[in-house]
DNA sequence: AAAACGGGGGC
DNA sequence: GCCCCAGTTTT
């Protein structure tokens, strides 16, 4: 299959950049922690509020963990993540004079962040060639045919060799936006889907 | 492999 | 009221 043809339908479509407005790594690095399991407008004012307040992991180890708690209250698993916000911050400073390692087997280090986040953070912050898997990613490439995997790590593996590496950056934020507006985790708008054509799955709809 | 963490928004 | 959400960690 021909995957840039794909990416070049669906680009036109969502040429919104995701972090557009915020480079900074350590911003960049405890937002997509906050984002986990919690949609992305309530993580966008959760992130900003925090950040007025506490913008660097020293003043994130010195501000109470309460503090964290009520600044980004409205996000899914709050308690926890002020915790691992703390607990990031502290080893940042230990480890790494208080800057974000660009390297996968560093950040997995790192108290709440898995794949999927490390992987933002290399393509968000550090532009590397990074493709992070999130549950629309890997639904959606399984979808469309272009892998056949159950967990996302297999399916990060398999993109790899079936997605040509100019465009690993654009897969997440592209199978994103596609996948919350038109392929759907239930009943997808296939009527509206620019890449029907090139899906798996279009016959066995209906 | 499955459960647990968890508040907010949509229907 | 019930279900889902830009996952990770623990059992």
């Amino acid at each position: 299959m021909d995957t840039e043809e794909i990416f070049d339908r669906l680009k036109p479509l969502y040429p919104h950049e995701y972090f557009s407005t915020e480079r900074d790594p350590f911003y960049i690095l405890i937002s997509t922690v906050l984002s986990q399991r919690t949609r992305d407008e309530v993580t966008e004012v959760a992130s900003r509020r925090l950040f007025e307040h506490y913008s660097t992991p020293v003043q994130m180890v010195g501000a109470d963990v309460k503090s964290i708690e009520s600044l980004i209250r409205d996000v899914g698993f709050y308690r926890v993540k002020a915790g691992r916000i703390k607990e990031i911050s502290q080893i940042l400073i230990d480890e790494y004079y208080s800057q974000v390692p660009a390297c996968m087997d560093e950040l997995l280090k790192l108290p709440g962040v898995g794949r999927k986040t490390a992987n933002c953070v290399l393509s968000y912050a550090f532009l590397e060639k990074a493709i992070a898997v999130d549950t629309h990613v890997h639904r959606i490439s399984n979808r469309l045919g272009l892998v056949d995997t159950v967990t996302p790590e297999q399916t990060e593996i398999e993109l790899q060799k079936q997605v040509p590496v100019s465009y690993w950056r654009e897969v997440n934020e592209l199978f994103v936006q596609f996948g919350k507006t038109v392929c759907k985790p239930l009943s997808p708008d296939c009527e509206v889907c620019v890449i029907e054509d090139l899906c798996a799955k279009k016959e066995k709809k209906k």
